[in-house]
DNA sequence: TGCTTCAGTGTACGGCTGTGCACTAGAATC
DNA sequence: GATTCTAGTGCACAGCCGTACACTGAAGCA
């Protein structure tokens, strides 16, 4: 009568489709769990309860948590990948103030990811940890050739111009795990952190058109 | 005969010295736990069994996991505090090159605390990241204090030598925790590092040098 | 239409967890 | 020397954990 019994409804899609739709609800389900604990905390049946199936159903998906672990990190990275090849297609991204303004709308629109990413970076997790720092490598080194390319930087050596983007790299990264604490968006706070990292980025490129009388 | 079975033997010193001695075990115990895990992984019982007590006799030292968590942050910022305060009265530590070899010896020496610190500051417990968030607020204002009073740094305002201290300290804490992902001490990945960073602060110097010209 | 495949179910198990409670024995205090 | 205090013990218990195993029923395919 008052509908407390549902009905068991099978969901629309081939198998392969709703099988895909269960492994996103493990993968979101659990970095919803991971909104304020750490990865390692977060176990397999609590995982399965959230994505609204029994526990032994999890092994249809992942061999482990390790490996839930692993797909999450792929799954983030991708977003990052995508996020930063769209920047630097993008022009106007040459600038500072854009460039961030670009993190900040990316970080408030896939939170979950990022804080995940923040998280697990120095976390318990060695799989975790190695795939992020390889990751981050390769962003120091793209951004290593973006600053090659520029006017007044073309006569830098690599080791200079890698170390640069290291400082950069490191100096958004910060300004990240910063953003992640600050929970209202376009709050004062968030204005505050915008400000001062813009400052520091500007600290940096300012050394670095004083560094070539020192050294080059 | 053999010695198979020990004798129960008191150990000595009053019942506060025991009582303090069984309380550090549970704290070194814990921080050789953390060595390759994450605090919130490791159970009540764990920390125990490492310390040589029985369970329920955790609750003589601490209220509970997050208690211990807490006096962990407190003992490994004591122990930073220090480190810092040290490094402040030693006038050769003006320099960036000195900074950086006290701080490679502070880390190889307290390795695991620093670890844990590491590890924890975005990690899964609320408390341990908001006590370590409040010290370092202290550190950055302690180095602003310090540079207000560098020569050519007087006229700077506050806001901005705020920022600089900041993006210094950053750079710092990026080091230590690439310092801890090497386990071999004075290798070249080491040496390497440690150059980068040296650079680094350099480059930010040398900005901060051009800054008054733009914004001053 | 009938056979196969396989995502998800349900039960069961042993192991580890945090913690309550009554206790012991040696140090501290009178 | 008698009494109190307390760090550490030992047992018990309920709850969660991962996972083994036999199963169901709908989708996919011949």
């Amino acid at each position: 009568m008052d509908g407390n019994k549902l009905e068991h409804v099978t969901e629309p899609g081939t198998r392969a489709e709703r099988k895909e739709r269960t492994r996103q609800a493990l993968i979101d389900g659990t970095l919803d769990l991971l909104r304020d604990r750490s990865f390692a905390s977060v176990s397999l049946r609590e995982v399965t309860r959230s994505a609204g199936i029994v526990p032994t159903a999890f092994y249809r998906h992942f061999a482990s948590m390790e490996d839930l672990g692993v797909a999450l990190v792929e799954d983030s990275m991708r977003m990052l990948r995508q996020m930063l090849r769209d920047a630097r297609k993008d022009p106007t991204t040459k600038n500072a103030t854009e460039s961030l303004r670009i993190l900040v709308r990316q970080v408030r629109l896939h939170e979950d990811q990022f804080r995940f990413l923040a998280r697990e970076r120095y976390g318990g997790v060695t799989e975790i940890r190695r795939a992020f720092a390889t990751e981050l490598r390769m962003f120091v080194s793209e951004l290593t050739i973006d600053l090659s390319r520029m006017p007044g930087l073309e006569s830098w050596d690599i080791a200079d111009l890698e170390m640069a983007a290291d400082l950069i790299v490191s100096t958004m990264l910060t300004a990240t795990v910063g953003l992640l604490e600050i929970d209202r968006p376009n709050s004062e706070k968030e204005r505050e952190l915008l400000r001062r990292t813009e400052h520091q980025v500007r600290l940096i490129v300012l050394g670095m058109g004083g560094w070539k009388r020192k050294h080059g």
